[in-house]
Formats: C-alpha cells, sequence, structure tokens
DNA sequence: TCCCTCCTTGTTTTT
DNA sequence: CAAGGAGGGA
C-alpha cells in the first residue's frame, strides 16, 4: 500500500516525465456544478446540498486545474477531515485524469498540519521526529498532572480537563492566550494553568496532540512570516471539503496559507453540521463570504440521491431551523413511497418490526448492503444485533471500536514505540509492567522521581538508576533486563525485515505469552488482532512510517465484499447512502437528546435536527422512522413520547402507519406520561454540571525533587544523608553516580540526586 | 502487588 | 443495568 502522506519535501523539482493527463469532461455536470468546477480563482464557496454531487464537482475541479496546467500538483492543496475522503479524492482525481498524480498535499488537516510542523518543528520547541499522541495519551498524562498537584479527580475529572484543552486548541488558543475570565470557570479554575503544564510535558516528551498539529502551525506562521511566505506562496489553489465541519483553528490556518494567492474552494453544507460538541463552527460556513470578500457563492441544489417524498419530508424539517444560509433541494426522480413512520410498543418490538421488513426486502431480492439502521446512540445498536443474530441476517456494527484502540494493539504499538523512540515515555509507561514483570508504580516512581530531577526520559532515567542499589535486587534486575531486551531490539531493526521484528519483540517481551495464557474469551482474537497487526506492517517501508501512518489514521474499513446490513449512528452515516433507511428511536430525550437539549439550548436542538436531516437523505428510495412508547435507559423503563422531529415532518410526504403497539403510549398522553418523562430526565445524569466549591489545594505539598542534590557537588568524605539507606559517607564519585559507605546499610551506588550533604 | 468490591456515571467521534 | 475507576484489604 502506498504511503497516503506521501508528501514531497516542498516544492521539488518537477518530476522528469510530463503526464498526459486529459481534461475532464464537463457535459456530464450540470449547470451548478459547471459553475463551481469553472471559477477556478478568486475564493468559491460551493453550498453542495446532501446528494447533489459533491465530491464529483470537488475532483473535476481539482483535475481541472492540473489538466489545464493552472497549477502543478505540489502548488496544490486539498485537505479533508478523514483518511477516508483524502483517499477518495486522490482515487477519483486520478481516474479523471487518467494517470496518477505524484507529489500533491491532499491529506487531512492533521495529516498536511503533521507534514507542516515537521519540517519546522524546531520554532515550536519540538524535534522533527517527535510523537502524536492520541487521546488516549493525553488522558494518562493530564492524569499524571492532576496526581502532581493533589487535585481531586473526581471534583476535576481528566476527561473535562482533556476536554477544555481540546477545545481552546480548537479555537486556536496557546496558554498564553486564555483570558483570566475563561480560565477561571473551568475546571475549578486549574484548567488555565494544567493546559500551560500540559503543553511543557508534551514539549518535555517531544510529543504532539491532535490539536498541536495546527495549533503549532500557526505558531509557526504567527512566528515566521517568512515559511508563512513559503506556503502562501507555494499553495496557488487551495480546497476543502465538508467546510462546515471546520474549526476556529482550522479556519485561522486556512485563511494564513489562502492569504497570497485568495485561491480557496470550500465545498459544504450548513445543514450538515453535526459536529459542534468537537469544535466545529457552523459559523465558518455562514462568515464565508465575509471572511474573504469577493468571494463567489455556489449552490449546487439538484439532488440526484433520494425521491421527491424523502427529500421533500426532510426539507421539510431542516427548514424550521433558524440559523442557515438555506437552499431548495430538487431532484428529477419519480415520486416513490413517502415516508413511513411507525409506533411500536418498546426497543424490542422496534427491533423486531425492522428486521422482518429487512427480511420482506432481502428475500425481494433487495441486497442487504443496500440497507442500514441508523441510530442516536450506540446503545441502540444492541437490540438489533441480538435480533439480527437470532434471524440469521448478517451485519455490520460501523464504528465501533477500532482496530487501533484496541488494547492489545496499543499495547504492541507502544512497544515498538518505545524501540524506535527510547525517550517516548508514555508508550515506555504504558508497556513497562505488561506483562507484569513486578514493575510497578513504586518503582516507576522512582523512575519519574529521577528523569524529573535530571530532566531525562524514563528510560535514560533506568539506564542510570540499574547502575546502582536504589532499587531492590530483583526489580533492578528485571528493569535491567527490559533495558537489554530494548537495545536488542533496536539492534535488530537494522538487521532484520520490521514485521519479523514485531513478532519477536511481541515474543520475547512475553506479550504472546500473557494472551495465550489468557484464559477469557477475547483472549483468542485478541492474538488474531496482533498477527494482523503484523500483516499489516508489511505494507510499510519501516517502522518509522508505520507508526505516523497510525497514528493519523485511524480509520479500519472492513472488507465490503459479503452482503451485510449496517448498523451505525447518524454520525457516522454521514457521507453515506443506502437504498432502504431504518431510523429508529425517534422519541424526545433520545433524539433529540435529552442532553443536548439541557446543555445546548436552541443551538443544539438544531444540531439535533440536522442530525435528524442527514438520516433522512442517506435514503435514495425507502425511509421508515420508528419510535417506541417504552424504552429502557439505564436499566429503567419509561414512558417515552415520538420525537417533535416526527410532528415536524410535512404530512404530505409521510405515511403514519398503522399504530402498532400503541396500546398504553398515547392513551396516557394527556397527563402522566409527559410528567414521568419529565421527572426521569431531570433527575438523572445531567447534574454533573453542579459545581461545588473545592477547598484551595496546597500545590507545595507535592515535591518532585527527591533531595537537594541535583545540582549540587559531592567530594569524598561527605556526609549525606539518603532517603532509604540513611546517612552515610562519600567514598567515590564517579559523574554523578556516588560510592557511598552508609552508616546502616553498607556500600552502595547511589545517584547523586537521590542524596542531600548534611 | 494484586484482587476484589463499591460507587459513579451514563451522546455523538475524527485525527 | 453495566462498565470502569478508585480504594481498601490480604
Amino acid at each position: 500500500m502506498p504511503d497516503p502522506f506521501d508528501f514531497a519535501d516542498a516544492p521539488p523539482p518537477p518530476p522528469p516525465q510530463e503526464q498526459p493527463a486529459r481534461l475532464p469532461d464537463l457535459d456530464a455536470l450540470n449547470e451548478g456544478q459547471r459553475q463551481a468546477v469553472e471559477a477556478i480563482d478568486g475564493p468559491v464557496l460551493v453550498l453542495a446540498g446532501a446528494g447533489t454531487g459533491k465530491t464529483r464537482v470537488l475532483t473535476t475541479r481539482l483535475a481541472q486545474i492540473l489538466a489545464t496546467g493552472k497549477a502543478k500538483p505540489w502548488q496544490v492543496l486539498a485537505v479533508t477531515f478523514t483518511n477516508k475522503a483524502a483517499r477518495e479524492m486522490r482515487e477519483r482525481v486520478a481516474a479523471l485524469l487518467g494517470c496518477p498524480v505524484e507529489r500533491w498535499w491532499v491529506g487531512t488537516f492533521h495529516a498536511v498540519g503533521a507534514r507542516i510542523l515537521r519540517a519546522h518543528a524546531e520554532s515550536v520547541g519540538l524535534k522533527p521526529n517527535f510523537t502524536i499522541l492520541d487521546s488516549d495519551d493525553q488522558l494518562r498524562l493530564i492524569k499524571q498532572l492532576l496526581k502532581a498537584h493533589n487535585i481531586d479527580a473526581k471534583k476535576t475529572p481528566p476527561r473535562a480537563v482533556q476536554g477544555i484543552i481540546q477545545r481552546w486548541k480548537d479555537r486556536g488558543l496557546t496558554p498564553d492566550r486564555i483570558s483570566d475570565a475563561e480560565g477561571a470557570d473551568a475546571a475549578d479554575g486549574h484548567a488555565a494553568a494544567l493546559y500551560g503544564e500540559y503543553q511543557e510535558r508534551l514539549k518535555a516528551l517531544n510529543a504532539a496532540d491532535f490539536g498541536d498539529l495546527l495549533l503549532h502551525c500557526l505558531t509557526v506562521f504567527r512566528n515566521d512570516p517568512e515559511v508563512l511566505g513559503k506556503y502562501q506562496n507555494q499553495f496557488r489553489y487551495i480546497l476543502v471539503d465538508e467546510y462546515q465541519d471546520t474549526n476556529v483553528g482550522q479556519y485561522l490556518w486556512l485563511r494564513a496559507l489562502a492569504q497570497a494567492h485568495h485561491n480557496i474552494c470550500c465545498v459544504g453544507d450548513d445543514d450538515q453540521s453535526i459536529y459542534s460538541w468537537r469544535g466545529a463552527e457552523v459559523g465558518n460556513i455562514l462568515r464565508f463570504e465575509q471572511d474573504f470578500p469577493g468571494a463567489r457563492v455556489v449552490r449546487l441544489e439538484c439532488n440526484y440521491r433520494s425521491t421527491p417524498h424523502i427529500l421533500a419530508a426532510a426539507s421539510g424539517l431542516i427548514a424550521r431551523n433558524e440559523s442557515r444560509l438555506g437552499k431548495t433541494l430538487w431532484t428529477h426522480m419519480n415520486e416513490g413511497e413517502k415516508v413511513a413512520v411507525r409506533g411500536v410498543w418498546d426497543g424490542q418490538e422496534e427491533a423486531r418490526v425492522v428486521c422482518e421488513e429487512v427480511e420482506v426486502l432481502h428475500t425481494k431480492g433487495h441486497s442487504l448492503n443496500d440497507m442500514a439502521v441508523l441510530v442516536r446512540a450506540g446503545f441502540q445498536t444492541r437490540e438489533f444485533e441480538e435480533r439480527l443474530i437470532i434471524l440469521a441476517i448478517p451485519y455490520k456494527v460501523i464504528g465501533g471500536a477500532r482496530f487501533y484502540e484496541r488494547q492489545e494493539i496499543r499495547d504492541a504499538i507502544a512497544y515498538l514505540r518505545v524501540v524506535v523512540q527510547p525517550d517516548d515515555d508514555i508508550a515506555f509507561e504504558r508497556i513497562v509492567n505488561v506483562p507484569k514483570r513486578g514493575l510497578g508504580p513504586a518503582s516507576l516512581r522512582n523512575l519519574h522521581v529521577l528523569a524529573r530531577a535530571e530532566g531525562q526520559s524514563l528510560v535514560a532515567a533506568a539506564e542510570k538508576l540499574v547502575e546502582t542499589d536504589e532499587l531492590k535486587p530483583r526489580a533492578r534486575r528485571t528493569l535491567g533486563g527490559l533495558l537489554d531486551q530494548f537495545r536488542h531490539w533496536r539492534s535488530l531493526l537494522a538487521a532484520m525485515p520490521h514485521p519479523d521484528v514485531t513478532r519477536t519483540i511481541l515474543d520475547e517481551s512475553g506479550y504472546t505469552a500473557m494472551w495465550r495464557n489468557d484464559k477469557t474469551p477475547e483472549a483468542e482474537g485478541r492474538l488474531e488482532n496482533l498477527k494482523e497487526l503484523v500483516r499489516a506492517l508489511a505494507d510499510f517501508e519501516s517502522l518509522g512510517d508505520f507508526l505516523e501512518h497510525i497514528s493519523l489514521v485511524m480509520d479500519n474499513d472492513e472488507a465490503v465484499t459479503d452482503d451485510k446490513i449496517s448498523l451505525m449512528t447518524l454520525h457516522g452515516a454521514k457521507g453515506l447512502e443506502f437504498e432502504t433507511v431504518f431510523l429508529p428511536g425517534w422519541e424526545e430525550g433520545l433524539f433529540p437528546h435529552q442532553r443536548a437539549l439541557d446543555e445546548g439550548g436552541p443551538a443544539a436542538l438544531e444540531e439535533e435536527r440536522r442530525l435528524a436531516y442527514v438520516g433522512l437523505t442517506r435514503a435514495r428510495r425507502r425511509a421508515f422512522v420508528f419510535h417506541a412508547a417504552n424504552r429502557q435507559v439505564y436499566g429503567y423503563w419509561q414512558s417515552v413520547l415520538p420525537s417533535r422531529f416526527i410532528t415536524e415532518l410535512p404530512d404530505e410526504n409521510v405515511e403514519r402507519g398503522a399504530p402498532l403497539g400503541l396500546h398504553g403510549a398515547r392513551a396516557g398522553r394527556g397527563g402522566g406520561v409527559s410528567e414521568r418523562t419529565a421527572t426521569v430526565f431531570a433527575g438523572s445524569a445531567w447534574q454533573s454540571h453542579a459545581r461545588r466549591s473545592a477547598p484551595l489545594i496546597d500545590t507545595r505539598s507535592y515535591q518532585v525533587t527527591p533531595g537537594h542534590g541535583a545540582d549540587q557537588a559531592f567530594a569524598t568524605g561527605q556526609r549525606i544523608f539518603h532517603q532509604k539507606f540513611g546517612y552515610g559517607r562519600v567514598v567515590a564519585v564517579n559523574g554523578d553516580k556516588l560510592d557511598i559507605q552508609f552508616d546502616k546499610a553498607g556500600t552502595k551506588k547511589v545517584i547523586q540526586s537521590f542524596v542531600e550533604a548534611v
């Protein structure tokens, strides 16, 4: 597999072979699409409604720019949000041109950001080989920081801190730009300080998190106009997919890069903006014309996907939103069926009815690949899975635990990371006691203390520590053995293909054996996954390449060869389409979700409505909406009301079907039901916001430096004190290691920073 | 150091 | 209800 992030170092010597690119055929496009393709110069916003051929416009436009010679491939920057989208873009443009395109900048925001950052890492205090941390690593780091400050993880949940920091990064805010007011009310007022320290730690670890990949770019651009100028001039044409999902940081990044040529083309649909909760700013797309003066706006409103009823139902629904640019989708298609709305008794019946319909369609010859169940929340898939298993209908759950997020894969990768980059403390900590080797928190604390005092990485500290008597003999031997293994594996890298090295590492470390001895039912699958990992490794040039790839590419596309119905969340369904779509769980509290209602106000309700719009517009020919009268939430049975979105669907496009199993539900609508619903939702989870004032924590009580000897010089004969061994006298000095004759403990080798002069 | 029990907490998720 | 984390006891 070619490395999808194989960007050229910019700008390279022109490729020797001028490629025989063919001009894309514009006659196949409709009027709007052609306008969007031909408006090459200047800022352009393409408002592409669902199913209006957005990708086609984007790819044809790219092909056009390249084929007419308006720009060389490396002068074109095309950014997407997912690797899948980037891959698709590459493939389709290559197909249009009839030849592969080399050295162009097509990738996700993060991949492109990483590429730029590696070239200028020094100016933000990183080395070019910095590690990219994922959210799991981040969390680990934040927990450490909380602990170091004696901050109660119950009052200040690490997850919350992580979220706050991430949101700040989304907005392009470095720690020095957090206003006092803002810092004060986040996470008991700790967040601002923690953010600063978190960044310091990352720098010390030579690591960047996902947010940093863009945030550091912004800093580089800000501090170094020459570098910025280089990229501004290089990128003659910039294309952005899914612009409605960009956050402030991404917007600033794009605006900075587009300053020289102003040829930026953003494609998006404000009605499909469903990621505000992770920092996306619909405002970016709503404001485009002000941000880029002289911008041309092209609307794509001819829908090639859905039947008129489906389209009208979706349009009628989304028309209730206030903050939108507004589009009127239309279609040439024949009428088709109305959107079917069905009430059922409970979740089980819902699953039963849906699966019956699936079976009926399947026996009529419809492929399962053409059907999908789209749910609001992940837990909803369970009932469908159970039912599908009973009926022996093949299914796939999309967006479950991803391959690279599985425990065993992350462990294996941590081993590789330590071998490739010994300073990777996060990875080291993850595997130092996996499998269990008796190097628990106590030994680790020792390492930490030393590493902090000496400003070194854990592995470096460990190398030093095993030379001394600081550790108990057993721990010392184990740690020494582990370090020897690291060295050994590192030396293998030069001599052996990296998949073999990996297998060796997994075997020799005892990691494989650990799972082989594990009697739980998952163990076998985990071993399978490890094999799969080794197999996947063969596709990469080197371990380094592989690690870069997986830190950025967390996707796992399954083979789509066999016929299976898809189960996924509405979020996961964006960008996909199916002949038949089932939309269960349209109930107040679940969809729109109670949490959105409680926390996000009217804006959040509009986002939920957009989510409903996305769901409906995934359907080509058939859409079924379901609502149950009773649903089990957190183990309790609740009576629930049909979603307001059901009421908002235009009557003429909806067939409100035989009222199945509404015996209790609708009848009780007048009073008791809604009251009970209200009580249940009011009572449960949404008090997480209640903030109690915490006593101020005395951070001085935590001491990082063990002794005071770190920067002291010791001379032979000097009296000293050591935390563990007590008083003694220096008998020899070897650099920062001392031989001490202890009064009680005999002669020991210890590290200077562990003793203090008395 | 490890294991067990108790308690809390429950969307959506890419990179 | 169910999972994950924290804290306590062996």
